[in-house]
DNA sequence: GTGGTCTAGACCACC
DNA sequence: GTGGTCTAGACCACA
């Protein structure tokens, strides 16, 4: 897995980890990988893990058996959704607009980008079912 | 002026800038504010706006004369939009599609929120320019 | 380590460590020392150390990883010997040469002296290996 | 007139008087330009010009008339020459050679590139000779 | 432990 | 006056 400069690595596994919950890979009451497992998986300190899955606990997306495991939430997509749904409507999407305008840009002009990026999507999407 | 917590100060600083730049409030070669006179102004560290003025210098938008001040570049303008345009198509609108779809929100949806940022924008405007 | 009073001591340990890099004292994917750990070992304030750090990482010869430290880049010898040709090539050999032509000396000169210092470079490695 | 930014304008407008004194263009007791013709031919401060005219001073490669200008010291071609040896064989040079040897360049290496920049400066002189 | 950032204040060369 | 650099020391997030 890699990763972007711009952000914590914490944060970049938590946002990975919000879109399983919503592409439904995780449901809810399911065990997810152990710290150790998932750090090895995508090559980072398991510390760094560790404070992934404090942060979504403190979220109430994910909680701990002692000894057992982290699970995802009974309403962890709920969760899920009012955490990214809080953060974009109130921040990214006005900034969104803001740097929108500044570019002199209109919202037509995202409805081609919007196009593009779709059409990338499913190339993308029919590549992965292919492999 | 007021800064957040989430970036670095020097960035914010940049951003501010290249907002002005575009909004014509500087224009090719004129001088902007001496090191000192910036950081007294906005309340920050002279290093802090020296970071910023050496960012800037390195991504082009402006240039300095010894001795003399530093100047927004002749071709400041366009370096600006190049530098926040590639950041924004290629980074920021693929991510910020992403969350929509992951959300479940349409373009649609987004022009309801165009809409209310306009005029939040208009009020705003409306009390600056009564002040 | 000593500096000289005619270049920044940023760009002077800059300069010593590109060297290492093409004498083969450092290999791509090495870590390299810690910004404290060198401040202490050349007597430097830590915050000179990172000037050069982040200098050597612009031009794409070092890497970092958060929270583990710098890193000689997978290309660093080659981006090394891409940053001193060049301007050794288009700015240090064309002065030379003007220099050269106004003091009225010829290649056949820079022979002689060539020879010199070969010889002042052999008699100065026996002297370190002696040590 | 255009400096580069790696040293102080007032040492490149002295170097290339040197220069203009050893290609005979300037000579003994010939008075030199004013300051302030100086400052506004090559657009720069005029404390910067009497910075140069200071240091050529002190060199002893002109002198001053109170009241009536610089002058070429009498014996100014022999100063120069002193002053630009000196620091091209000890310090120039070594350098130069040291590089060099860094980048794995051998003086026959320098022979062709001796070859490519006396061809360029011929096209140049030609060119020059035609305006 | 690591790097990233910021403050405070100093000295310098330069224009 | 200007920017460029350096020191000293601090706090923080991160791995």
């Amino acid at each position: 897995m890699e990763f972007r400069g711009d952000q914590a690595i914490y944060l970049q596994i938590a946002d990975t980890f919000c879109e399983n919950i919503l592409l439904g890979k995780w449901k809810a009451l399911d065990r997810i990988p152990s710290v150790r497992d998932l750090a090895v998986e995508i090559e980072v300190n398991p510390n760094t893990v560790v404070k992934t899955y404090i942060f979504l606990q403190e979220k109430g997306i994910i909680f701990n058996k002692r000894g057992v495991g982290y699970f995802v939430a009974e309403d962890g997509m709920e969760k899920t959704i009012a955490l990214l749904k809080e953060n974009f409507v109130y921040t990214e999407v006005p900034r969104f607009f803001k740097t929108m305008h500044l570019l002199n840009l209109s919202l037509d002009d995202m409805r081609v980008y919007y196009q593009e990026y779709k059409s990338r999507e499913n190339t993308k999407n029919q590549k992965d079912s292919a492999d």
